[in-house]
DNA sequence: AAAATACTTGATCGTCCATTCATGAAATTT
DNA sequence: AAATTTCATGAATGGACGATCAAGTATTTT
């Protein structure tokens, strides 16, 4: 019944969240999002709602997008803190490229969606232990597996890994350089292995 | 000659330094620190140029703040090791307590204040690395003491040290119960100790 | 092919906000 | 106390931005 919209949703979201990665929810404008996806404000407001609706579907793509990383890496590894490790590697990749400004959407997120956005502000809450609870999985693998030691506790150790992923987000915005983030990451690992 | 400023500027900077805790760079309006500070829009233009001036001042204010608490804990404990310990404690209480949403200006800053504001940004990496080298300063004495082992990398340190409570300033926007910050940064003094 | 439905366009609206500036008031100087 | 200098006031300005909507166009249904 009547036309269908003419723009291939994955690929608006995709270059949302570019423009989003690069400026921020605050710093990006619709007319931003327009010269970006070549879409008018009129069909970005009846496919998304509102700026809010589209940060939000585009922060769901990008969490999706994160979990099959950290799935990607399982696959190719074969000890479950291996994959964990992997997956810190990968961050420090995004870190050390330009790409995005080694930003995540998450992180980035809670220090600059409004308070007044309650909602919005869940839901990136949400897609954090989305991220949190994949490594926790994990975590509880490898203790079946005898990987950690039996006296660690997943839950803690989870939230801990998230606190130093979180950490290197923060430690992006000052440039560092690659050895830097590779002396990081190294002592990440070293914790790691002491949990064995 | 003429007539001197009738406002005290610490106390403004204090009440300008809550509000832009509480509401970030970009959500902070001039219309909000008028009514913290009593100021009219024209005495705080005069007296700081604009909004980024101000916001400089207080990112100076807040550094310095920042900064004598780490001196302070220096004298209070006996080894430099300690007062690492007793820095982090203190951001922990920071993050339990609820005052200013366990915000740090400077890490949220990193996050929120636009690209082009470029001289601002640069201001703030320097903060940073203010407080990252006394850190680094600390641990060198730490070394010279043998309280930490000879082979560890003060610079090195520091810098993950810092990575560390950056992911505490993340993990606070999380809402995270007292248990867990205190297992977070019970961890982080696991780490240091390893380092002895 | 006519009617119905849904998407597209882009100018426009209303609001908010950083900043300014003319006027007035106070302190200091002469 | 007159003149000068500086500060305080707060309404006004100009620009930006999120959001809307009426008119137009394409697709599907009958």
């Amino acid at each position: 019944m009547g036309r269908q919209p003419s723009f291939n949703r994955e690929r608006v979201l995709n270059k949302a969240t570019d423009v989003f990665l690069k400026r921020g929810f605050q710093g990006t404008t619709i007319k931003d999002i327009t010269q970006a996806t070549g879409l008018q404000p009129g069909s970005i407001y009846s496919a998304f709602e509102n700026k809010t609706g589209l940060y939000t579907e585009v922060i769901q793509h990008y969490t999706d997008k994160q979990v099959s990383i950290l799935e990607n890496v399982c696959e190719k590894t074969d000890t479950h803190i291996g994959a964990i490790r992997a997956f810190f590697d990968s961050m420090g990749k995004s870190i050390s490229s330009n790409s995005g400004d080694g930003h995540c959407l998450l992180v980035r997120g809670l220090f600059e969606v409004p308070e007044s956005q309650k909602e919005l502000r869940y839901y990136m809450q949400l897609k954090i232990h989305e991220i949190e609870s994949r490594i926790y999985a994990l975590l509880v693998k490898a203790k079946e597996n005898n990987e950690i030691v039996p006296e660690e506790n997943p839950i803690e150790l989870a939230r801990f890994l998230m606190t130093l992923l979180f950490g290197h987000r923060v430690l992006a915005q000052l440039k560092p350089s690659e050895s830097t983030v590779n002396n990081t990451i190294e002592r990440v690992f070293k914790i790691i292995e002491a949990s064995r």
